[in-house]
DNA sequence: GTGAAAGCGCTAACAT
DNA sequence: ATGTTAGCGCTTTCAC
């Protein structure tokens, strides 16, 4: 039934080269002769070759393929793992970083391998992975700013680049976007269509991107005379939002606009304020982050901070192939310019 | 800087046996002293050692790692394809898919690699993949039933599984739902709920389940003496949910019922519903398909049909992995049944 | 420009 | 129970 795959020495006896010969054509290398090459090639035709990688990798030393590693910080038991997959996919952010990891490395012929490293256990099963050579690198997303993986990567000397800055420092790339900026724009709009009494969702704060969001919705309120700020933490989830946003609203009923540090939890808040008789935007102004697939397809469409996930990712992909490539040694960070979306929320 | 990483001959080295013992020891064949296991494992531990892949999947023929396939049918330029990759996440229901193979593949040491294949580029890279080696087999989740690959991974004789039947007989395992009788239980329950002029928004036409679930509403309405059912194609996206609700609302106002083949369009339709001055469920009851997370949390909760889709998903790596280890040669297919869940919507 | 030959690190058949 | 040895299929000097 199953024949042997043809080998190089199938495909060289085939042309009546040496194996040498048909690996030139096979790698592209020059100083082959071009009726030769023709021959090779359609000996290659002719057997349905296809190079086997492991030999391959086995002399090269590389795989042409990336650990694409969704991080959490926790310890999650391993039976959580698979809701934890689920989760992570709810949120439309993750497609985004997919879709970009992978139009980067698509055409490059390399190709993610997905694993996920929400407990101690998986994280060693990432770093045994590198190791044992199955993948060049690793693509870290981290749910949580003080995921031990990096360190962990760091400390083996593997080749990885971060989305998002960890908590403490560790010699990785990373790209990431200036939070407190995106935060900035929020607060600038919110006042300037007339809110006056304001108040925020913050994301998880052992997330260090909701801190700066948060700090920044602050500073800029602080700047133009708003000392204080309500605030209810979220989970990043549609839940929590709805949550955060019923809770703000017992404790200041005259709340009259809304920064949610991202859109799923602005969603969220949107149908609590509606829930409550609140129009938005006349009576409450929302304003999301990330600027996701739900903030156009939900009602009112969300005024949101948008954040280029796809480009941040692709960029990601880059930093990581250069390091691969030894074109790039130094440990870089590259942070993206958030900008304000505006539809009909706020 | 980089060190030659540890062989085996470093660790039979150090520990003083042969190369073969310390392979034996590493891949846990007895017949080895446990004094001398306990030796080379401490050498083991001394050197780091890591078994190099690509060096074993030279000799066994293995990689211990399967593509997951995403495949559209599309001749999608390549250019829209991260845009592919995104949109694919966007729904629940992916994410579901990928927790339930993980969930299976993990504790096998099994990896699975992410790749699209939404054009016949994408396609031929996804058979070369396979040819070269690279994974053992794959897991293929089509977004359109008449997609060729799976015709095309038969002919090459390489093995996979598919999640869903292909509209054409393909010799491929696959899982699958029973959809008619899913849609059978939402009619059965509006009818009962005294719902009287039941419509329903379809999936896409050229997918084999929307087909389904479609047939399983409208025969047994028909047994119910119902024997014309409005009907609005959309596109499982929450965009074509609305736009279907909302021409299904011009067309027949007096619509009490709905049944959307899945839970996205059903929260369009809710939304629509709604903005249009309809009370759901009292007057406009509405159940969904799939019971996803958005099920829950989207306001009002929907009344849905539920897909066991990890379940299915593991259950499909399950076969592929049967059939890689050789005990299931014939091929199979495993269908699930649905259940409704009830819940505000309906 | 082309071929011969030496490995890459591992497993498995065969000896012992 | 342990060691010896022959490859797995490829890339890459090094001769010619």
């Amino acid at each position: 039934m199953s024949r042997r795959a043809p080998t190089l020495e199938d495909v060289a006896r085939e042309a009546g080269v040496s194996r040498a010969t048909v690996s030139r054509v096979v790698n592209g290398i020059r100083n082959v002769d071009p009726e030769i090459q023709e021959l090779v090639r359609r000996a290659i035709g002719r057997t349905g070759y296809a190079p086997n990688r492991a030999a391959r990798s086995l002399v090269t030393r590389r795989t042409e393929t990336v650990a694409l590693v969704v991080s959490g910080a926790g310890d999650t038991s391993d039976a959580g793992q698979n809701a934890f997959a689920a989760r992570v996919f709810a949120d439309p952010f993750f497609g985004r970083v997919v879709g970009g990891i992978v139009g980067f490395l698509r055409p490059r012929s390399l190709h993610p391998v997905l694993m996920f490293a929400e407990s101690a256990e998986a994280r060693e099963e990432v770093l045994t992975y590198l190791r044992q050579g199955r993948a060049d690198g690793a693509l870290v997303v981290s749910t949580h700013s003080d995921d031990p993986l990096p360190a962990l990567l760091a400390d083996a000397r593997l080749p990885a680049v971060l989305f998002a800055r960890p908590s403490r420092p560790v010699p990785l790339s990373y790209v990431d976007l200036a939070h407190r900026d995106g935060a900035h724009l929020a607060a600038e709009h919110l006042l300037a269509r007339g809110c006056r009494q304001l108040a925020t969702i913050s994301g998880p704060l052992d997330v260090a991107a909701s801190q700066e969001r948060l700090a920044g919705f602050r500073d800029t309120l602080a700047r133009h005379g708003h000392p204080y700020v309500p605030v209810a933490e979220g989970g990043f989830t549609l839940d929590s939002g709805i949550a955060a946003m019923a809770d703000l609203l017992d404790r200041h009923p005259g709340t009259d606009g809304v920064f949610a540090a991202n859109d799923l939890m602005a969603q969220g808040a949107c149908q609590v304020l509606r829930e409550r008789g609140r129009r938005v935007p006349e009576d409450v102004a929302v304003v999301g982050f990330d600027d996701s697939s739900i903030a156009v397809t939900c009602r009112p469409r969300l005024t949101t901070v948008r954040q280029p996930v796809e480009e941040m990712a692709a960029r990601m992909a880059r930093l990581l192939d250069e390091h691969l490539q030894g074109v790039r040694t130094e440990v870089t960070s590259v942070v993206f310019e958030p900008e304000l979306v505006v539809r009909e929320s706020a």
